[in-house]
RNA sequence: GGCGACGUGGCCAAGUGGUAAGGCAGGGCUCUGCAAAAGCUCCAUCACCGGUUCGAAUCCGGUCGUCGCCUCCA
């Protein structure tokens, strides 16, 4: 079965065709790094992170560019403000030192999050010389030109400009831009590479003077540089489709003579109830309401919000609340409980083939499942197919025909590759790598055995006991015929 | 004003022509010393209006509403 991708160049939904057989270059947007990551942005790389591992799964060869924008953008027009410059005087920290800082700590909460690493990371910083030759490139070929010290894209020379957000140049609302430094010919030209005003402290030399690169012209050449000048797919946030994408194509169609990105995925934004009437917002900086991925993860598990994350498909909005995030809790949890009994009954299955009609519904899942997220990655249904599948496996782990191994394994795996390899919302083991946890288990194990013993005595205020005061403790019981599961907090 | 997305049960949400997946919450039942877990079961005709069609949540037109982008933003 193909695989099926909805291209936003062009609104439609396209078999998905690499360039190079079972090889895909994937280029996604990266975070600007001047404060703590939030959950919108775990939104958009939870998303890429179940795009690529379904791609891996699938058995492509990806090579996988995220940037990291480190060389700060204006907040606002008006005020000219660097962010990175900003956050740098209110912390009295060099500028340097919060980039490194907040990409530590991006990639800090992306491994939390179980967000597996793009295989290259390169920062703005570092590739100023690609970006200036770039621009040298597009001065060259007529579609740039330098004033002051500065270098503005000329747009009406490109004339497929807006084809990815089907702008018109004329038809924008050019008064909510008010032209502080009007020497742009035209309002809609944007800055390849801007002069360096003296108080700047971000800076590097180049052909036009001291300056630093425009904020769409990192990705255009660092993504040629990685990826090649046409590669397969670009990823971001819809947020950015104009100006941010719109610009990267116009400036690498021009500049390379060649297509730039074959697919456009654009994730959907994450959005927040406004607190005055309950109208959902974009969660932003800007806006102050956000919630970090630090204070996310310090109240639910990683495998929640991922699994939150997947609640709507990619493209769609999404509204973070108390509500949604317990449903994907509790949701959770089911698909976790069913995975732990699994576990624990393969510890005593016997070999053999009890229950092996079951293997045809092992399939099913397994089908089901490829065809959901070969169907523009859609993770909400592929979730859907498990949890179908849960309640056919529960049915069995609970009836009372003991399950052979060779089932049990094959159950298993649906749980560990599809449910863990793939979405990252299982995980193989209830932890217990360190010895702390080892010895929690024993000891839950111990007062399980003593708590046995009561209840064959029928010594129930012990046993309720034991039970409560562990699940004021955080631990869970549950009873079942064939002996005691237990679950940490 | 322009561009785009969207409006499905109490909540979240899949579904793009053949009579509404899944999760959460809620009711009933089974199992259980009790509890938990689990299973079974009940709970919608898809914002509104008009049209196309044998047949539409799904296509077309219109109306209302929400959000995003057009300025930094994943």
């Amino acid at each position: 079965m193909t695989l099926r991708i909805f291209n936003v160049l062009g609104r439609q939904k396209q078999n998905f065709q690499p360039l190079e057989e079972g090889r895909i270059g994937i280029y996604v947007c990266g975070p600007t790094v001047y404060d703590v990551a939030h959950l919108g942005h775990a939104k958009s790389y939870i998303s890429f992170d179940m795009v690529v591992r379904w791609l891996r799964f699938s058995g492509y060869d990806v090579l996988y560019v995220q940037n990291i924008t480190d060389v700060g953008h204006l907040t606002e027009t008006e005020t000219g403000e660097d962010k990175i410059l900003k956050q740098a005087r209110a912390l009295q920290a060099k500028p340097m030192q919060i980039v490194e800082t907040y990409t530590r700590s991006y990639f800090d909460d992306m491994d939390a999050l179980g967000v597996q690493r793009p295989d290259i990371s390169p920062r703005a910083s570092g590739h100023v010389p690609e970006q200036i030759k770039m621009i040298e490139e597009l001065i060259d070929k007529g579609f740039a030109y330098e004033v002051n010290g500065s270098v503005y894209f000329d747009v009406s020379e490109d004339e497929d400009y807006g084809k990815l957000s089907n702008r018109r140049v004329e038809e924008q609302d050019e008064g909510v831009r008010e032209e502080v430094r009007d020497e742009k010919r035209s309002p809609a030209d944007f800055a390849l590479w801007k002069r360096a005003e003296p108080d700047h402290i971000l800076r590097w030399d180049s052909p036009w003077g001291e300056g630093f690169p425009g904020w769409h012209i990192e990705c255009s050449a660092m993504a040629k540089k990685y990826l090649g000048a046409t590669f397969d797919i670009h990823g971001g946030g819809i947020d950015n489709i104009f100006p941010h994408n719109e610009c990267e194509i116009a400036q690498s169609e021009s500049a390379n003579d060649a297509p730039f990105a074959n697919y456009w995925m654009l994730v959907g934004s994450l959005n927040v109830p406004d607190a005055f009437d309950g109208t959902p917002v974009k969660m932003s900086k800007s806006l102050g309401n956000f919630v970090s991925v630090k204070d996310a993860l310090s109240v639910h598990r990683p495998e929640v919000i991922r699994l939150f994350t997947f609640s709507a498909h990619y493209s769609n909005p999404v509204t973070y609340s108390e509500e949604a995030i317990h449903a994907a809790s509790a949701g959770w949890e089911r698909l976790n409980n069913a995975y732990r009994l699994t576990r624990r009954q393969m510890e005593t299955a016997p070999e053999g083939d009890a229950g092996n009609g079951f293997l045809e519904r092992v399939e099913k899942a397994r089908a089901d499942f490829t065809s959901a997220m070969n169907d523009d990655f859609n993770a909400p249904k592929a979730v859907a197919t498990l949890q179908e599948f849960t309640r056919d496996v529960n049915s069995l782990l609970n009836g009372t025909v003991p399950v052979g191994l060779e089932t049990l394994r094959a159950i298993h795996d649906v749980y560990a590759e599809l449910g863990g390899d793939v979405l990252g919302i299982l995980r193989p083991t209830d932890a217990a790598v360190n010895t702390d946890a080892k010895r929690e288990a024993g000891l839950i194990e111990l007062l399980i055995q003593i708590r046995a013993d009561a209840r064959k005595n029928k010594d129930f205020a012990t046993s309720d006991r034991i039970r409560d005061e562990l699940s004021a403790l955080g631990v869970t019981l549950e009873d079942r015929p064939d002996g005691t599961l237990w679950k940490a907090d």
